[in-house]
Formats: C-alpha cells, sequence, structure tokens
DNA sequence: AGCAATTAAGTTATAATATAACAGAATAGC
DNA sequence: GCTATTCTGTTATATTATAACTTAATTGCT
C-alpha cells in the first residue's frame, strides 16, 4: 500500500477499495455518516487517477440517481476533508484522496503537470524545516499548505526521449 | 528592508516607495513596460496590508480613470508575476507584493488567519528540503506553492490577553 | 515625421469555482 | 412513535478568472 501514483504496476483498484473499506471503518469508530453520497465522492475521487475538480464529479453523481446541483457535492467534498479523507489542493481547485486518514496531518504534494499523477508524501521533514522558520520570527503554525509542480518520473522520460 | 510584514515600527510607506522604485528600474533594464496601470496595480497590492484579491482592486482602477473591467486587473496582474513583481497565494486567490522581485525564486508563505499579514521568507531551506524528499522518488520539480497560515506573533499576544 | 508592426487597453460576454438560504426528507436517540 | 438533529434537494447568487474581439497606444523602421 501507500504507492505512489506514478509508480507503474500498481493496482489502482485495489487502491480505491482499501480506500472505502478504511474510510467505513474510520466513520464507524468516529460515529460519522458515510453516507452514500459522501462514499460515491470518495470512490469516484479515488477512481480518478488525478486531482478531480468538484464539478467534474457532478455528472457521475447524477448517473447514480443523486441530485446533481454543486451544493451537493461540495457538502460531501466538507465532510470527506474534515474526516481528513480527501485533501483539496488549493493550486488546482481540485481534490484528491488521502492515503491515510487515521491520523491527523497536512499534505504534502508532488504533482506531475504533464499526466497530472499526484503523490502525497510524508510531511514530516517539510514541517520539520518550515516550523524552524517560523519559529525564528516568532510565527505560530496552524495549517500548511505544500504542493510541488514538476514532472513525474515517467514523464520526465517521455520528455527526451519521443518529442 | 526586507521587514516582515508583523514587525512592528515598520514603516510601509517606505515599503511600497521602494517597491515601486525597484520595479521601475527592474523593467527598464528588462526592457518591458510598466505602465501607469501596471503601476497603479502594484501600487495598490503594496498599499495592502494584506494579499488583496483582483477584484478588490477594481474600484480603486476606477477612481484612477481607468477601465474597470476583470480583464484590465487580471492583464496588470499576469505582467507583475511574470516579472516576478507580485505573487499569488493559491490558498487565497489574492495577490501580495515581492520584496526581492530581482532574482527568480519561489515564495515561502506566513499568513496570519487574524490580522492577515503576510510574510515571505527565505524559501531556500524548504526548498532543500523537498528537493531532497523529491529526489528520493526521482521526481522533477519546477516549482512550489508553500502556504504556511497561523498566528503572527502580534496575534498570538492578542489571543491570550484580551478575550 | 510617416507608416507598419507590435503591444496594451477597452469592452462584452461567459466560464469555472464556490456558497447562501431555506424547504423537505431521513435518521438517531429517547 | 415523537422530537431533535442531521442530511439532502433546490433555487439563486457570489466570487474568481478567462475568451474573444475591438480600439488605442507605442515601438521601430525608413
Amino acid at each position: 500500500m501507500d504507492n505512489l501514483a506514478f509508480e507503474s504496476g500498481h493496482d489502482h483498484q485495489h487502491c480505491i477499495d482499501q480506500a472505502l473499506q478504511q474510510a467505513r471503518q474510520l466513520c464507524r469508530e468516529r460515529q460519522q455518516r458515510l453516507t452514500p453520497i459522501r462514499e460515491l465522492v470518495l470512490k469516484l475521487i479515488w477512481q480518478s487517477h488525478r486531482p478531480i475538480g468538484a464539478y467534474e464529479l457532478l455528472p457521475a453523481l447524477a448517473e447514480a440517481g443523486f441530485n446533481s446541483a454543486p451544493p451537493t457535492v461540495y457538502r460531501a467534498l466538507e465532510f470527506l476533508q474534515e474526516q481528513g479523507l480527501v485533501h483539496r489542493i488549493a493550486s488546482l481547485n481540485a481534490f484528491v484522496g488521502c492515503p491515510h486518514p487515521n491520523q491527523a496531518h497536512q499534505g504534502c504534494f508532488l504533482i506531475c503537470r504533464q499526466c497530472h499523477s499526484t503523490s502525497e508524501l510524508d510531511a514530516g521533514p517539510v514541517h520539520a524545516t518550515l516550523e524552524q522558520s517560523a519559529r525564528a520570527v516568532g510565527f505560530a503554525i496552524e495549517h500548511e499548505t505544500v504542493e510541488v509542480t514538476g514532472l513525474c518520473p515517467n514523464c520526465q522520460a517521455g520528455e527526451g526521449g519521443d518529442a
């Protein structure tokens, strides 16, 4: 588990299934209601191989027979974010599933500008660095947005090869 | 110079004047046209003590006798960003002046959730950390969005003191 | 200075993202 | 079963950003 999105050979269906399983369990433990809409939105986000926008989710919601007005999806997204099940990528106005929602944490994302694969890294090292810089000026960190764009290994290979 | 926004006693008018001076010089050197609209937008951004949204700039443009439709301000912002004179804060959809536009760099921002003061730190340490994490997974960094929210020293003092 | 080419600004329209506010339905806890 | 709470449906609208085309200004050339 915890594969990086751009690692080839990763069984994405397995990721999805596992993420949903874990979400159900977490919500059970926390006595939170993972309603059909919320679960569907989470599934759709995981099914996307890249961060997905709120409005891109609406058609699938409609197909599944739900109301598909914006508030529906935003409310589901809000819940999922509160539970740490998805992260919002501010630089893309889009959402990704969180691979380890059990522990509270901030994300640190590597986003490929070409294939849009997005991987969440351990934010620990960056956090430590930020914490040190912030302390030096007396700033108390509460939240960190760390979003890195560039080229994933696969797309680097492609760039030089076939242009 | 290069004061942090939340440091008390900093002469903001001086910041503004200096930023404009530097912008004029840079554009001259680069043979870029810092037109009246562009300069005004830059000035307005610097005059704001916090990141300011594009639409917040429009009234002042109108007052100054310019067209004040969105494209006007977005075009000015685009130019200023290209020249490194302002940064966009993705997590706020807002813009801040860059205190050292002469060298190309990515920003690393500390944003106070209470007074909204925003300071740009040296992104070097965070960059080094990110670079190391990215290299470990073969990712080639091109751009970094690092935006930290929390409480500046002044507002920390206020929190406990007078509630 | 006069002219063509380029760049910037004006203008209208609309796309994309997100939320407010209230009504109705479902669920949980008693 | 009843009531309080939470969730969803629905309509409307706010906020942020860009497309596309027109007009004006500036630059560079001769």
